[in-house]
DNA sequence: CGCCAGATTGACT
DNA sequence: GTCAATCTGGCGG
């Protein structure tokens, strides 16, 4: 096992869509607009508040979106993540979309790079099928303009979800 | 170049 | 529960 190799699984994710999203990037001009018109599959990275949050466009032919990874469980490379974070709760290591980035090092240099091939650093394999039945859906969290629909997915009862 | 919103977090009451 | 520090990207001048 590579002690540099940092992972986590995935257990909160949002969508967000194209320009008649209020919420969407897609809807100001720039870089962040053109990369959610992009190749499907890019990291798309972006700062707010001080953190950079991880995205991956994800749209329909012609079309603009990306999906944001809010949360995960630590798999491997804990120490290094502490270390990264500074603190040492598990639970506060990956746990909210700007505390994921940090503690697995994620920043502007992996923005554009596809997430399914691993040679720049940054990718996300298949894990383990998760029943529907176990999948929870909300609004989004933090948005200021949202949809009415609930575009937020997350794993039922796990402690590495932010929010309940 | 300055202003300001924002998909956040952590500290504090 | 409230609140402010944080900093990048978009946009106006």
């Amino acid at each position: 096992m590579n002690a540099r190799r940092l992972a986590c699984k995935i257990v909160e994710a949002e969508a967000y869509y194209g320009p008649e999203d209020p919420a969407s990037r897609a809807r100001r001009g720039g870089d962040l607009r053109k990369a959610m018109y992009g190749d499907v599959g890019a990291a798309l990275i972006y700062g707010v508040h001080g953190r950079w949050l991880l995205n991956i466009v994800a749209h329909e032919e012609g079309g603009a979106g990306a999906v944001l990874i809010r949360s995960g469980e630590p798999v491997d490379g804990l120490d290094l993540m502490r270390k990264l974070r500074g603190v040492r709760d598990p639970r506060s290591l990956t746990t909210g979309p700007g505390r994921l980035t940090e503690a697995m090092a994620i920043d502007k240099s992996l923005h554009g790079k596809p997430v399914y091939t691993g040679d720049h650093g940054l990718w996300i394999e298949l894990g383990e099928d998760v029943p529907s039945s176990l999948v929870a859906r909300s609004r989004r969290v933090g948005v200021s303009k949202d949809l009415p629909t609930p575009l937020r997915f997350y794993i039922k009862g796990s402690l590495y979800v932010s929010r309940r």
